[in-house]
DNA sequence: TTTATTTCGGATAATTTTATCCTATTTATA
DNA sequence: TATAAATAGGATAAAATTATCCGAAATAAA
């Protein structure tokens, strides 16, 4: 569904929102820790995701990622799994067809939109806010 | 969504459905040209789903690929996929997760659910007999 | 200003997925 | 029985994705 990068995103921006609501900066080492990812790896994503204003970063001593506080609630899961994966998700036809659309449909397109729908209707309407509050009450995890 | 073996292991099902339909056996030659994918490639996944049962091959001269004529509208899209690309796509977690349950949720579990739920069902209420004839009658495409 | 700490970014490596090639085996038919 | 036409399958290659390493640049604090 969503490759490797994409996951570590989506859960590194968790881990950074859950953390950058009580005031703290995050780093590699942490962040990999916490979502049991390789760390350079997912520090490579960091930086997509930096270029991609979904997060900021501070360099030098005591610095880190973070989000600004009032931005948490405004991030939106499609953003980041646009910054990382692109948009195929949202517009990749399910059997690879270079066109695909309503006049020139693959034999799974009328089925595949509800799919897509569902999907959509969850990356839109999620936000990092939600996301760490029940990564902070326990309702959810990271890992394991 | 589906790996490109998945993708072309679907196209080639329905490709062979419309031939065997008419009582045609059909070549790798003639597959990979008719949903557009690289013939050897496309040759190993089909042993793929020979040694699956859901297609069968005859070597020697005048052979090639068929599927039973009764068989065609059994074959679900959930037996090809399942084939190729394993059940991750009904099991696996959203985000990675090794494991990933109603007590030990991942952050998009829940909501990851109506979409794997809409999945399933494409893949479940879908069998190669419906896919054929909307090829057959031009209403879908294999390729382009 | 120096030092320690941290992100940035390029180079490289490992792994997985996708793709090709070649030979063996099978089989229908002449 | 010989031949031609096919699939089967192993070996290998190419490409994409995932992962690691290291030095450069930036920055806070001593």
């Amino acid at each position: 569904m969503f490759s490797k990068a994409c996951e570590y995103g989506i859960k590194a921006s968790i881990f950074i929102a859950v953390n950058s609501r009580e005031g703290r900066r995050v780093n590699p080492k942490e962040i990999a820790e916490e979502i049991d990812s390789p760390q350079a790896f997912t520090a490579k994503i960091l930086q997509d995701l930096v270029r991609a204003n979904l997060i900021n970063s501070v360099k030098g001593a005591y610095g880190g990622f973070e989000i600004n506080k009032n931005e948490i609630s405004k991030i939106k899961l499609s953003q980041i799994v646009r910054a990382i994966d692109g948009d195929r998700i949202y517009n990749g036809c399910g059997l690879g067809l270079h066109t695909c659309d309503e006049t020139h449909p693959c034999p799974v397109h009328d089925k595949f939109k509800l799919v897509r729908k569902e999907l959509k209707d969850l990356l839109e309407n999620t936000n990092l806010e939600q996301l760490a509050l029940n990564i902070k009450s326990g309702a959810s995890f990271l890992k394991i």
